[in-house]
DNA sequence: AAAAATATTTAGGTAAATCTAAAAAAAATA
DNA sequence: TATTTTTTTTAGATTTACCTAAATATTTTT
């Protein structure tokens, strides 16, 4: 019921790779985790007889149901350190996921559900990711800054980061709200400005740092 | 200038014992870490040769002025947390130091200074030990609650937990305030209540639930 | 000061997690 | 399908942090 660090991050791993979906291959985790094939093979016996993993020789492996249980508490623990370093000690975005690799292997669970209460139950890390409950349920789907997303592909707003009134000013003159459907048309390279186009209104540009506090996610998930 | 758990650990436990002023012997640091003497031998020979040692075979021990500074830096992890645990996520008094065992091995300084801040630069754990600071300074002195204060020593009102009004009105009826000079003459098993003597003023008994808030020092410390 | 008791160290071994080099299996290609 | 290439596994070392048992210092007692 408790693992090594090693093991956990073997296990994390495995999961972002492939969830517990498809096979994973032995050099595609070792690529991951900057390890040999050799120690990849030696843990992964390791972990099947632990029950945590499905693994017959030369034939890939995923993770059982108990192996994604152990996963989705990791990253629980994962999210809610990047919260916490993000909001409540002002880690900027890019700075959290370091100290969390080292946060996450701390695993008083009474720590992690005190901290989940103390945040206010968050439902996304500082990237977006949506952060497991206590029993490993992840109730939302993954977020992302309007900057980041895609052209030409259907998003839906699903939040806003900063709810200064002269933020929300913007939104209400263009139209935007949670739930609005658009497509970025364009990203500008000499100041990453974005052309916006909704259903029912001409498209328009929206700076950088609007398009950075805008969450969007894929329509009706 | 980065070191294992392990070598952390055994750090951590000489300077609980002796700071860096007497010699520690193997047997005794064995039985702190509980562990086995010829482990602690092992162990000695690496930390010597890190210079964080003071160290000749048979000789006993001692931290060099590198070594303190290495074991103020995790008391100060671990002073801090427990701070963060208690009054933050509200862990118990006796629930915090486990965790807190746990979390002082994760060494991102830029985690430690500002989780410092965000706590508001605490001078005291939740157990009255005072917290190093970021240049492993310690500042204040060893603070014990009232009602775990020794008989007949003379001690020094040095702070108040609970600030509610109803319980300054008692501090202020027996005419106590930080700085306050009194001995504890009798504890009664029963309840736990003790009996106070200050110099100006007669005997008088505090409940242990006052007994409990009342912070008390060394004079002149 | 010699003997006995205690403390400390050395010698040699184990488990976890890594590695390299070689062998074996699977996949790709000619 | 036979050969070559790639992937995966095995075999055998290494490092860290432990351990036990035996040897050696030191300390205490007689």
């Amino acid at each position: 019921m408790n693992y090594s660090t090693s093991e956990e991050n073997y296990i994390k791993s495995i999961y972002h790779l492939r969830g517990d979906h498809q096979l994973v291959t032995t050099n595609e985790l070792a690529a991951e985790l900057k390890t040999r094939p050799a120690s990849v093979t030696d843990m992964l016996k390791k972990l099947k007889a632990k029950k945590l993993l499905i693994y017959e020789r030369y034939q890939g492996f995923k993770l059982s149901p108990e192996g994604k249980k152990v996963a989705l508490g990791i990253i629980r623990r994962h999210r809610l350190w990047e919260y916490f370093l993000s909001v409540k000690l002002q880690f900027s975005w890019d700075e959290v996921h370091e100290v969390a690799e080292e946060l996450e292997h701390v695993t008083s669970k009474k720590l992690i559900d005190k901290l989940d209460e103390y945040l206010g139950f968050p439902q996304y890390d500082p990237h977006g990711d949506p952060i497991p409950d206590q029993q490993g349920k992840i109730h939302a789907v993954k977020q992302v800054v309007l900057s980041e997303w895609p052209l030409m592909e259907l998003a839906e707003v699903s939040g806003v980061t900063d709810q200064r009134s002269d933020m929300l000013d913007i939104l209400k003159h263009q139209n935007i709200s949670i739930g609005t459907k658009l497509e970025v048309k364009k990203r500008f390279s000499f100041d990453n400005s974005v052309e916006i186009k909704t259903k029912n209104s001409p498209a328009f540009i929206i700076s950088e740092q609007v398009a950075k506090n805008i969450w969007v996610k894929k329509p009706g998930t």
